[in-house]
DNA sequence: TAGAAACCATCGTTTTTTTCGATATAATAA
DNA sequence: TTATTATATCGAAAAAAACGATGGTTTCTA
């Protein structure tokens, strides 16, 4: 039992088979075999069930699941050590949101790259809410968000620029809010634990709007078309409808929140938890990046 | 960059060779060479400087025996995994103190390792304080102590049975004492932070008893040898001392502590770590085992 | 329900990697 | 200086890993 070993299993594990395991690996579907034969030796039991043509994890197989995600994180970081006046390399892991991932990291993932080629760069997407515990657990070593400030003493939080939120819909729909006055009918939003979703429907309770059922959207994309095509409203970071809105297809309406200035991107990684050199370039990077300047800067 | 390496890495730093690893691991001396050169080809560093005939951890070699140390407990967790059915294997890591080990656990370590041959025992010495600390960070798997209850949500502790502590000393010094009231001049006892010494001194403490420096002895039988010379007092559980006492050499002076029933021997283990297999066993064998009942079974 | 397709296991062969042992080289210690 | 105790190097031997062709199942599909 060797890491090559276990990379294998838990390809196997992604892909759901032997066979597309062997192609994403660039192995003979043979060698696949011998891997987990291997294992299953040195473990004295099978690690999957070959039902027909498909496999499942055993109960053994789950319990090394477990211990086998510890092992290769712990690898990732030993491959991403270097030596001193050496070039960063390895693998780091950025959890994010959509919105900031298009619209502000995109040049910064372009020059990190450029910079440090050897660097792997890993995203994981998912709403803020689920992000902060991946940092506690290490699932990803920082986390980029658009919120309000994030308080957490095990936490190092940088803030990289404040945001401006806008209220958008198109140009006709608008009117119909005038007329209706405060009544709302559809509210277009990502998905529940999104940060503008939350942020948003805190605004309204707040205000005591009343508002029908929200659609769910998954993407930032499809919240934008969703919104074009006329089937309601959304809440977003301008900087994510500014071409719209200069072509006209979109009108943002900057309505007084109470909490304006306080809706912040920020950087946040975990106090106590190793840097490796490519991590710590990174966040060197991304604090000296002048991708969005703070209003102090500006 | 193999698990294999990395064992290699570790014995290095253990016995502070090359050669000596060699001969440890059972490997010709240029094959260590090899695996470190192989670690090092692929950290782009040095992980030892090579001073003269000595070996030093580079600050590259450093931080990776810190990830190397969490790599290789993962990688025994493994190991330890074993299918339904199957013999318990892999190793387990049990802390306890001196005279736990010796007196109680003796005939468990014989019975448990003839019943189950593949699963190896390392033992980790150290006082209860530094013990604790150790579950919750993994070093190791189990503890036993003597001491009053632990109390811990995190921990799962169950009493293995009352402990008899008694003060004893040659009869000689006993006299002496008697003659001085309360005046009692030396104190022979474990290191600071083990628990005899620390239950001995808030007794003392308790009873506004004065007590010159005590004297520190590392280990059980040292400190026995010291009372039984004359140096001075000591503070044990009763089946430490049964045979000197037997041989008349020690007196035994069950004192009235105001807590005769409240040491107890314990195990502890952490309740949300994985539990294998042969640690599982493990406990079942301690719980059943009756080298020392509780009062209720007698 | 026959045939094709998708999938994993097996096995002999080739290729690569690891290990070894002999020897070279360097730094102490006597 | 010389013996001793280290690690490094290098070619050969041994072991391990990977491959590719093949075979046996199961599962679609026509």
């Amino acid at each position: 039992m060797e890491i090559r070993n276990f990379i294998t299993f838990k390809k196997i594990i992604e892909t759901g088979s032997f066979t597309r395991a062997s192609e994403s690996l660039g192995y003979a579907q043979s060698t696949i075999t011998a891997h987990i034969q291997a294992i299953e030796e040195a473990l004295g039991g099978q690690v999957f069930d070959r039902i027909g043509r498909q496999i499942i994890l055993t109960e053994l197989g789950r319990q090394l699941e477990k211990q086998v995600d510890r092992l290769l994180h712990t690898y990732q970081a030993i491959e991403s050590l270097s030596g001193y006046g050496q070039m960063p390399k390895g693998t780091i892991r950025i959890g994010t949101e959509e919105s900031i991932a298009l619209y502000m990291l995109g040049p910064l993932f372009k020059a990190y790259s450029t910079q440090y080629p050897d660097v792997e760069i890993v995203l994981i997407n998912a709403a803020y809410r689920e992000l902060e515990p991946k940092l506690y657990t290490g699932e990803v070593d920082i986390i980029f968000i658009i919120d309000k400030a994030i308080e957490s003493p095990e936490l190092n939080v940088q803030v990289l620029s404040q945001v401006d939120m806008v209220f958008v819909a198109t140009p006709d729909y608008l009117q119909k809010r005038d007329a209706q006055s405060e009544r709302i009918s559809r509210i277009i939003n990502t998905r529940k634990g999104g940060t503008f979703r939350d942020i948003f429907e805190e605004y309204l309770t707040s205000r005591g709007t009343k508002f029908e059922n929200s659609v769910e959207a998954w993407s930032l994309e499809l919240v934008k078309q969703s919104v074009i095509h006329g089937m309601g409203v959304t809440f977003l970071p301008k900087m994510t409808v500014e071409s719209e809105i200069q072509a006209g297809l979109l009108v943002a309406d900057s309505l007084s929140l109470g909490f304006e200035n306080e809706i912040l991107a920020q950087m946040a990684y975990h106090k106590d938890r190793y840097i490796s050199s490519a991590l710590q370039a990174f966040i060197d990077m991304a604090s000296d990046s002048a991708v969005y300047k703070t209003n102090e800067d500006a």
